[in-house]
DNA sequence: AGCACGCCGACT
DNA sequence: GTCGGCGTGCTC
């Protein structure tokens, strides 16, 4: 027993700051990371992980002491609650909202309440007690135990409270509160015999089920099985082998003629392929590896720059081949769409079972195995998206970063909003381990880095195997249109291309950047477009579904025939998406087979594979899609990339949108000719003589870098300052500036007019009837973030101190993409 | 985030 | 009157 453990600071998935304090019972032996019950306000009973131990009694409240000790074992390392720290420190947001989101939540437990009936009490005659009390208390005498939602659902009423504390009042019913357990191990069932080939008993048996013809086939399989190994029987698989069914079986086991026995089993499958060996690398590879050696014993970061098809993935394997041999683990970090392609097939090839997955779509019971192994250790690689940075990795020695530049490694959605990539700097750094940052183009703010020398940079501009770029052309859509050699959104060339690229058996990627068919309808009489009822957008218009669906609530409407406003019924579509893209296509090339990836298309389990698959297997010839067809995707035979109109990629209100348009573009290019065959990549657009194009087409990244960084320098943007965004979110759209503007106002002695931006309402002003205003803070190089980020929230607590602004949401972005 | 408590408007 | 809607404050 420890003398040290008298209180426990306790972690709660709550979206609060700081931890909790709760008294240990006397005698208990607990372990920081371990997972605990705690009671949190009147009844609620949350899992909480165990902080720190201490003996200072707090003053201001009553302490609660730990309920239970869910398990033994410790399921959050120290570490870990060090990276939650920082998390916490750097993005301004609170342990509980970190716990939430780095922690599986099959694991994270809340308690429901039921009521049971006190025993041996009459239902008082007087009058006063409701009759809802009464059927309550009726209820209670057929079922013993009821949760608090059955008994709305027994009384059809929406706050049943107030009725089940008048039970409670008279000591009729109490409460019980219980925790239940959401992760359940995986039972599956086996079958055997005791008979065998060699037993008299066989023929008595066979005899005996000469009128079940089924049950007599699968018995005598089930022997034979036997016979040719002793391991265990999966009634499942044997079923799919033999056919028959698990009535056929039940049946045999009523006769006692075989056992069925159950045993707890693993929900992710192994990976029982032969393993590959990768092949020789090319020189170009190895001197990469090199400098990349050399780099890290100055630097703990380095910068891989690597034009697509370079075989970035085999110097991955190579440095991870050294750390593993050291006894260390890796950490493989890449944007969820790249998960479920080519890439982690080709690493499982080659490591087999030492590589753990973690993946969006996977169910909560496999993340928690995946955890649970984790930190067993029978993991050596762990390849995931930005969530898979919180797993339990001990001894980590190296993490990797690949697509370092995608913008979806920064979570936007919800909180923590960090950004995985930043986040694992430090992981490394906590860790001692390395970090490798790769990209055929990388982040300017890595890149600015790299160039002042704080972190290492290897730059490869080889194509593997001698591999040619692929030819650019732009398409100058205003001069097609003036031509008339423009068929729908399709110029002449490109479609022409497409033709000849077909005629040689290749196949053709098309990029568009926008997803649906047309996004938004406008009544050709009036100029009436349809918005959401409860955000400031345009519906967009989904042909499939022959709805109007908002992006950003989810509201959905049917499609009117008639103009809301003049009742005219000439609506027409503007503006043009991966729908319409696609049926143009068709329409011109009716005999070939075209697949649509966009997030519509992919939303069922195992689409994106499936399609990759069919499009691998040449069943598909062209791919049109939206962002997802430009993420790592390595197909050999396509020749061809279209790009419908990338000026739709230039014009975004973003700082970072030049930047962005570059990289998609040569993202999108590196999809062509990645094998023998030179690829062909044409860009429509009507300003093609806009400089990022013009730089893309020659695949000219250090000039464009150079040139958007001088921007970036003048106009005070990343990587030259860091920005705050604070977003005020509030029903009331006056309450809402007027809380904003008081913020500004209370923070402009520290800022100038340059450096504190806004309020200013954000281009979509109303999302599901929450009015929005945002105030921008750049931190310049010469100012402590962390004082600023000091002074934000003192700003808020003194905002706090008037009522009537408490009640607006506050919430801030550091870094925002 | 829950949940209680309190105030207010809408109805069996 | 009572139900349900919301604003407000608190939770170790």
């Amino acid at each position: 027993m420890s003398d040290k453990q008298t209180f426990a600071e306790i972690i709660l998935p709550l979206p609060l700051d700081g931890t909790f304090t709760y008294e240990v019972p006397f005698g208990w032996d607990l372990k920081v990371g371990q997972r605990v019950a705690v009671q949190f306000g009147k009844r609620k009973i949350y899992t909480g992980i165990i902080h720190s131990f201490h003996h200072n009694k707090p003053e201001l409240y009553k302490t609660k002491f730990i309920e239970s000790i869910l398990e033994e074992e410790v399921f959050v390392l120290p570490q870990q609650i060090k990276l939650w720290e920082w998390i916490v420190e750097y993005y301004m947001c609170s342990l509980g909202d970190v716990f939430k989101n780095a922690f599986p939540t099959a694991l994270k437990l809340e308690s429901d309440t039921f009521v049971k009936l006190v025993k041996g009490k009459e239902f008082p005659a007087e009058e006063g007690i409701s009759k809802n009390a009464y059927l309550i208390w009726e209820a209670l005498h057929h079922r013993s135990l009821i949760s608090v939602d059955e008994a709305a659902d027994i009384l059809d009423l929406k706050s049943v409270i107030p009725v089940l504390k008048e039970l409670l009042d008279y000591g009729l019913i109490e409460l019980d509160e219980r925790l239940i357990e959401k992760y359940t191990p995986k039972i599956e069932y086996y079958i055997q015999t005791e008979i065998s080939l060699q037993d008299d008993s066989l023929q008595d048996v066979l005899s005996e089920l000469e009128k079940a013809p089924k049950q007599r086939e699968l018995f005598f399989q089930l022997v034979m099985r036997q016979q040719q190994s002793s391991k265990p029987i999966l009634a499942s698989k044997f079923i799919k082998e033999f056919g028959g069914s698990y009535a056929t079986l039940r049946s045999l086991a009523d006769k006692g003629i075989i056992k069925f026995f159950e045993d707890t089993s693993d929900r992710i499958q192994e990976f029982d392929e032969d393993l590959h060996d990768i092949h020789a690398l090319s020189e170009h590879q190895q001197k990469a590896i090199d400098e990349i050696r050399t780099n890290l014993k100055e630097h703990d970061t380095v910068l891989l720059h690597g034009v697509t098809s370079s075989g970035k993935t085999e110097i991955y394997i190579k440095l991870i081949e050294r750390v593993l041999a050291k006894g260390k683990k890796v950490l493989y970090l890449l944007p969820e769409i790249s998960l479920t392609t080519q890439l982690t097939q080709r690493l499982q090839k080659h490591f087999g079972n030492q590589i753990g997955i973690y993946h969006s779509k996977f169910n909560q019971n496999e993340r928690v195995e995946l955890w649970q192994k984790t930190i067993n250790n029978d993991y050596q690689i762990l390849i995931g998206a930005r969530s898979s940075m919180f797993l339990p990795i001990q001894d980590l020695g190296l993490i990797i970063v690949d697509e370092e530049h995608e913008t979806s490694l920064k979570q936007n959605d919800s909180k923590p909003n960090f950004h995985a990539r930043d986040t694992a700097l430090v992981l490394a750094k906590l860790e001692g381990a390395k970090t490798i940052l790769g990209s055929a183009t990388p982040s300017l703010e890595m890149y600015f880095a790299a160039k002042q020398g704080k972190i290492g940079y290897v730059e490869l501009s080889h194509r593997f195997g001698g591999v040619q770029p692929p030819v650019m052309e732009i398409i100058d859509l205003r001069r097609a249109q003036k031509k008339k050699e423009l068929n729908g959104d399709i110029s002449m060339r490109l479609e022409n291309q497409i033709r000849d690229t077909f005629k040689n058996d290749k196949q053709v990627i098309i990029f568009q950047n926008r997803r649906g068919y047309a996004p938004v309808m406008e009544c050709k009489s009036c100029g009436h477009t349809p918005y959401c009822p409860n955000c400031d957008v345009a519906l967009t218009y989904h042909r499939l579904s022959h709805q109007l669906k908002c992006h950003y609530c989810g509201h959905s409407q049917a499609k009117p025939n008639k103009c809301y406003q003049c009742k005219s019924v000439e609506l027409e579509t503007k503006g043009i998406g991966t729908e319409q893209i696609e049926e143009d296509l068709l329409r011109i090339f009716p005999n070939n087979s075209i697949a649509r990836m966009d997030v519509d298309s992919m939303r069922k389990k195992f689409a994106f594979e499936k399609l990759i698959k069919a499009f691998e297997n040449r069943e598909v010839d062209m791919l049109v899609g939206t962002q997802m067809v430009t993420k790592g995707l390595d197909f050999e035979h396509v020749n061809l990339v279209g790009i419908i109109r990338a000026d739709s990629l230039l014009n975004f209100p973003d700082f970072r949108a030049h930047e962005r348009a570059f990289q998609r573009i040569v993202q999108v290019a590196g999809r062509a000719g990645r094998r023998k065959d030179r690829g062909l990549v044409l860009i429509q657009a009507f300003s093609a003589e806009h400089k990022i194009l013009q730089y893309a087409s020659q695949f000219k990244y250090h000039e464009m870098a150079q040139e958007i960084l001088y921007e970036r320098r003048d106009f005070l943007y990343p990587p030259f300052v860091k920005m705050i965004e604070i977003t005020f979110r509030h029903k009331n759209r006056d309450r809402c500036y007027k809380t904003a503007n008081y913020y500004a106002e209370s923070l402009r002695k520290y800022f100038d007019e340059k450096t504190l931006l806004g309020p200013e309402a954000p281009s979509i002003a109303r999302m599901n009837n929450n009015y929005y205003f945002k105030v921008l803070v750049k931190i310049l190089p010469n100012q402590s973030a962390k004082k600023v980020k000091i002074l934000l929230k003192d700003a808020l607590e003194n905002l706090h101190q008037v009522k009537s602004f408490r009640s607006v949401r506050i919430d801030f972005d550091v870094d925002p993409y």
